[in-house]
DNA sequence: CCGATATAGTTTGAATCGGAAACAATCCCG
DNA sequence: CGGGATTGTTTCCGATTCAAACTATATCGG
């Protein structure tokens, strides 16, 4: 007798098809609320009278509420259905040096926010972080809280929750999730900052028909988020995206991975910095954004140190562009604000070494770098209810 | 009044059950043949009622055939069922010398093969691939032939099935697919060498459960393969994969590709013959095989040559590693051969990199080169009929 | 004011499908 | 030769979508 094998493929049935139709339509109702029943049906391809049963269903469920009727030159008019926003999200953005945490509706609208430090050692940050999750969700009593999504610059297990690689946030090994599941009872998803980064383009920047994008965060170090097929590509153990740790130099300056010549050692904000102190005297204590503003005021070096930075920047983009062959590279990071001197550089380096046939993905900055993350962790808790 | 929109989620309905089932049933069969009705309502988890309705419907349509009657030690003997081998694919693998035309069944079992040298001139190259074709259909009257599926070292437009970039056949923008379907009346379906190999090793290699991996193919130059979340991932232009042209050192050898010091420059056949002939007298007209032989009967320079290329493959897939976070790399070409040679340098120059919390992809050498690629032709036309 | 027309949303009946359980067929064994 | 076990079929039910009829409600023209 032939094994009962525990990974069979999932077989279909009526359910599965109500499932799939009530996913479709709830994404319609985000997407382009205020919308009538009438309107969904002819979105969709479904009949009047089966978005009929699926909106009672989803207004049971608390999930749609009819909203006021609208008005139309002829005929009776259409009830207007729009998310329910008594349903809310907890976003969790950590950062090395501070950490945001926000409530928003499923819409991705945010009502509240609060920006904590982030302490260096791990237990005190979940403490801390623990309190200003309690302190949101005493704020919002009547609501029901769907979850909470957290962003952090590092990788960890799926499914277990435990960090295995934050170098940007010199933290070690550490499970963060279950003490914040214990202390809320509320289920805690995590997510690499960059691959937020993709979930909050691909749910809230209209972005639905892109499927091959990459997301290229830069700051203290290089990050990438891959969508390949419509879908994130994590890898076996959560670490794909990496990019920022392939050796440009084998013989190159030490990396903190532990490696010499990585990526981010040529193009990430500390680069810039590096290459700047490099050149000349320099103040203490400047930022990368100060950098930006010295390069903006005339000051040679720093224009010069930017451009270095934006050069290699465009040299490691080569891999993405030969290796994934993406629609668009979407760029996250302070050094948006002067994309004047970024962009045609890096879209310089990149155009160089298109291939025969191929075709140069468009470049985009992402601007509100600070929402991105932070959306996308929204996006994380939403995508269980909403992703076909 | 909103446009209808055409790229409208597919909703799903009673017939969209019913085909998930199909094809889930349909595989089991071509997986697990032979097997009973009883077997496939236990793997799949599907009721036995269902299972003889969908059973009934694939023998309807020639899919399926049932064969002899099984033994137990109790109770009523099971019919085992199969695929109906009458259903035929023909495959075509083309190399920059030959080109192989084959003839297979569903299960991939191939049952005629034929062997001509590829011209370097696209249109004499169709005309001969066509009339080989076209004896390998006379061969086979009677059985329903589905498609042919080509694997070619090349890229291009997805759809149209235009060549757009070939440089190791050194054909130019070219139409393949069309005069085929125009001579023979049947579909065709164009894939990359290296993304042939991705869908053989998924279909007839029991790689199922394995959602990410990568294949690697070294011969003149270097092509890669990538399933990332169990889809082939193709990118915007049909051009993802090309990491073999992302330049390791900007000052290297020139490329075919128009760059310098690409990956495949350092570690293709070519770069081991290369670094042969770089080291001291050789013969002429010395094939990569004989270099592997010569190293094998003692000779220090072909031993240094191959380990300098191994050293320099390694390097290379520190991208993919990084990037993508594999759980295999599956390596193809003539250097399995001498695994014993590439496989340790590889793994080393691998594992030097991995992340703190990653893993190294298991690093596997697929065996009978040849067929890999042909049998990916085969799965390209049947995941129309079987891919769920 | 009233009917024609148009649009939104609901109700109803038919068709498809999988699930559950009863049933029929067949085999082994004592 | 009957009991138990297993395979495969039949029958009925519930869930679902679809198509079309139906109801509700608006505008417009006479």
């Amino acid at each position: 007798m032939p094994d009962h094998d525990p990974t069979r493929a999932q077989t279909a049935s009526s359910e599965v098809v109500r499932d799939i139709n009530r996913r479709i339509v709830l994404n319609l109702v985000r997407k382009r609320h205020p919308i009538s029943r009438a309107d969904l049906a002819r979105l969709s391809g479904l009949q009047r009278s089966t978005i009929s049963l699926i909106i009672e269903q989803l207004i049971e469920e608390n999930w749609v509420i009819e909203g006021p009727t609208g008005r139309l030159p002829r005929g009776r008019r259409p009830t207007f259905l729009r998310l329910n926003d008594e349903r809310v999200i907890i976003g969790v953005d950590i950062r090395p040096t501070q950490t945001t945490v926000a409530l928003a509706d499923a819409n991705g609208k945010f009502t509240s926010q609060e920006v904590i430090p982030t302490p260096g050692d791990p237990k005190t940050a979940t403490d801390g972080l623990i309190e200003a999750i309690q302190r949101i969700i005493a704020g919002c009593r009547r609501k029901k809280i769907e979850g909470i999504g957290i962003s952090l610059p590092g990788r960890f297990n799926q499914g277990a929750g435990r960090l295995v690689f934050a170098p940007n946030l010199n933290w070690r090994e550490f499970d963060l999730a279950t003490p914040i599941v214990k202390a809320t009872g509320l289920e805690v998803e995590l997510e690499n900052a960059a691959n937020a980064c993709v979930l909050a383009a691909m749910w809230f920047d209209r972005m639905e028909e892109c499927r091959n994008f990459v997301v290229v965060t830069v700051s203290e170090g290089i990050g990438t988020g891959i969508l390949a097929n419509g879908q994130l590509v994590r890898g076996l153990t959560g670490m794909a995206g990496e990019f920022g740790h392939v050796p440009l130099d084998h013989d190159g300056p030490e990396c903190g991975c532990g490696s010499r010549g990585c990526w981010e050692v040529y193009a990430s904000n500390r680069a810039a910095l590096r290459y700047y102190f490099e050149s000349g005297p320099a103040g203490d204590n400047l930022s990368f954004v100060d950098l930006l503003s010295r390069a903006d005021h005339g000051d040679a070096r720093a224009v010069k140190a930017v451009e270095t930075m934006a050069h290699y920047l465009g040299r490691g983009m080569r891999m993405i562009v030969a290796g994934l062959a993406p629609e668009r590279i979407i760029v996250v990071g302070d050094l948006t604000r002067a994309w004047h001197r970024f962009g045609p550089v890096i879209e310089a380096e990149v155009q160089d070494q298109v291939l025969p046939g191929g075709c140069a993905p468009r470049l985009v900055p992402a601007h509100e770098d600070g929402m991105a993350r932070l959306r996308g962790t929204i996006a994380l808790v939403l995508q269980k209810h909403f992703s076909v």
